[in-house]
DNA sequence: GAAACGAATGTAAAGGATTACATCGGATAT
DNA sequence: ATATCCGATGTAATCCTTTACATTCGTTTC
């Protein structure tokens, strides 16, 4: 592999020159630049990144951290993430972080070595070690949430309407004339679950059905929605609202096991639109996020960030919407 | 933030010393060590990669690439992958190139350039940039491959012996009495597919059915599953095998559609024991792979190629295992 | 007591690209 | 014809760390 010097040699020019043909062109007169073009190809020049970033300060790379990349919710966030990266001509560097802040501290690491020019992370926690930097630097901090917000910190997020999708999801219900609705949220330290059941509160209150809302505390995972459907399909429900399509798979699993059937006894409704709740059975009524604008905006956020250009939107809602397949029907009380 | 040559001064020794600290302190007298190292604590010193990885010519880095981000059978390989690297002290970079020949390329040029120290792709494709590299330097290449194989190039590989698995998933249904048994396989083109579909015949073969085998090429998503269901259950299948979970969920999803049940009427066996198999209705029987270490291993792997040591296995297989759960029972005819 | 050794530390080159500034030569203006 | 300007190119400093080699000094050995 060549170097820059040698390439400058062949073409006969100073290593200014080859420079300059590679990363501004119109400065190079036509000549010299097919001639040094020319030797680039010849020889597989390829420019050592780490020199160049040792030199310019500049990583072109954007970390974007997701706390559990087996979520395939996130699987689109990062597509859409990757896309707007490339045109913006960064390259995504993907971090697992299990939902560990260990974990999470060592990949903001690589922010604070500059390894990557800057942070996007999907989950509720902004990395401990990055909060003097976030003090330090405030809006100039090239760090954007995703999905989840933290209001108190101040930094940039792209998001749903929370609430609003939530209020959709009980009005569907409440309008198909249940009137006993289980609901399983999200883990409490997160603020868009707290939203969504605000929203759900609101609307079931706006009802007259406050009384028959049925709350239990799940983590987003199948597994955790299991013992909690047991337990509301014992209390009555006629319909339960998961805050995950994960979660309302494991709803689907334990009233099949309970012997019941989704919709007739129980309707089941979730959240997030995987791409497999198509095929779910029966075919999953969920909110759909717009996952992959989610991943674009959040780039194009810090993008702006890192060209310091100031954004007027550091809170951007994106719209959501309710996707009705079979898994909610009327309860049979209303039929 | 400071640079090394303020460091060294702060403690009042030279750069050498205060990398001597950092990097093999037992060459470091205890004395300056600790002097040093309070230095580096007070003034938040990180060592600057780019400068680091430009003298060194090693990034620390391995790349993961995966066909589809998005399966979650990727995701469990990607944990092992990333524990067995922080073991030995490298980061992963997790790479998305949705079956696409120039993303993939793209990312190949990582290791071109350095940026990256090796290379573990999921998939049957070794990106066309890198055949040169290959032919160059073979054995001593930094590349992997994982869950798939290519015997032609000479990639070393980790995987399952897929025959043998498909082979275990024909004998369990032959075993339970079916006789006449839908086969959904992956892409022609897919090595492990086709591993899979010799194995399935091999058993039918064995068991005296091989007309009993009804094969139709899938793509492992689970769209690709349906039709082929409708299909294979008009030609009267009392079984289908799918080469992935994914597909398998797409078959019950096809199966519920047509008004029959499973297993009462069709049994489903599908592929790789995603997480959430066990979720699906019923429960999927299906094969698994030692998915995070298939992860590690390929990470071992590469790490011994970058040590220069010589691996005595190129060609890793590891075990599989037929979890059986609610989606296969007897056919009707046997009962 | 001189020689040899070894541990601890320092000096300085090297790694490869970018870019501010300098230079050169030809075109344009006066 | 001279002064000015501008486009194209070159020179060389700079980014920060690592490490081969050199130096220093106290200790051991004969």
């Amino acid at each position: 592999m060549p170097t820059i010097i040698e390439v400058a040699a062949l073409a006969g020019v100073s290593t200014a020159t080859v420079s300059r043909v590679l990363s501004r062109p119109e400065q190079v007169s036509e000549d010299t630049r097919l001639r040094v073009l020319a030797v680039v190809r010849e020889s597989g020049y390829v420019p050592n990144v780490a020199a160049r970033s040792l030199r310019t300060l500049r990583a072109a790379k954007i970390l974007l951290t997701v706390p559990d990349i087996s979520n395939a919710f996130f699987a689109s966030v990062i597509r859409g993430a990757e896309e707007a990266a490339r045109d913006a001509g960064y390259s995504v560097v993907v971090g697992d972080t299990r939902h560990d802040p260990y974990v999470e501290d060592q990949y903001a690491d690589m922010l604070s070595r500059r390894e990557v020019d800057g942070l996007i992370f999907l989950g509720h926690r902004l990395p401990t070690s990055l909060a003097p930097l976030m003090a330090r630097k405030g809006a100039a901090a090239p760090i954007v949430n995703g999905c989840e917000y933290s209001s108190d910190l101040g930094v940039p997020s792209v998001h749903i309407d929370n609430a609003a999708a939530s209020a959709d999801a009980i009005d569907h219900l409440v309008g198909l004339g249940h009137r006993r609705i289980g609901v399983v949220t999200g883990p409490e330290i997160s603020p868009i679950s707290r939203d969504r059941l605000a929203g759900a509160i609101d609307a079931a209150t706006r009802a007259n059905l406050r009384d028959g809302l049925h709350i239990r505390v799940g983590d987003y995972s199948a597994g955790s929605a299991i013992d909690h459907t047991r337990d509301l399909i014992a209390q009555d429900v006629t319909a339960i609202f998961c805050f995950s399509d994960e979660m309302a798979m494991g709803a689907l699993s334990a009233i099949g096991d309970a012997g019941l059937s989704c919709p007739k006894d129980v309707s089941v409704i979730g959240f997030d639109d995987l791409p497999l709740a198509r095929y779910f059975q029966p075919p999953l009524t969920t909110i759909a996020q717009p996952k992959a604008m989610i991943g674009r905006r959040t780039v194009e956020l810090l993008v702006d960030i890192l060209h310091g250009i100031d954004s007027p939107s550091r809170q951007v809602t994106l719209d959501h919407e309710l996707i009705v397949r079979g898994s909610t029907a009327q309860p049979v009380s209303a039929r």
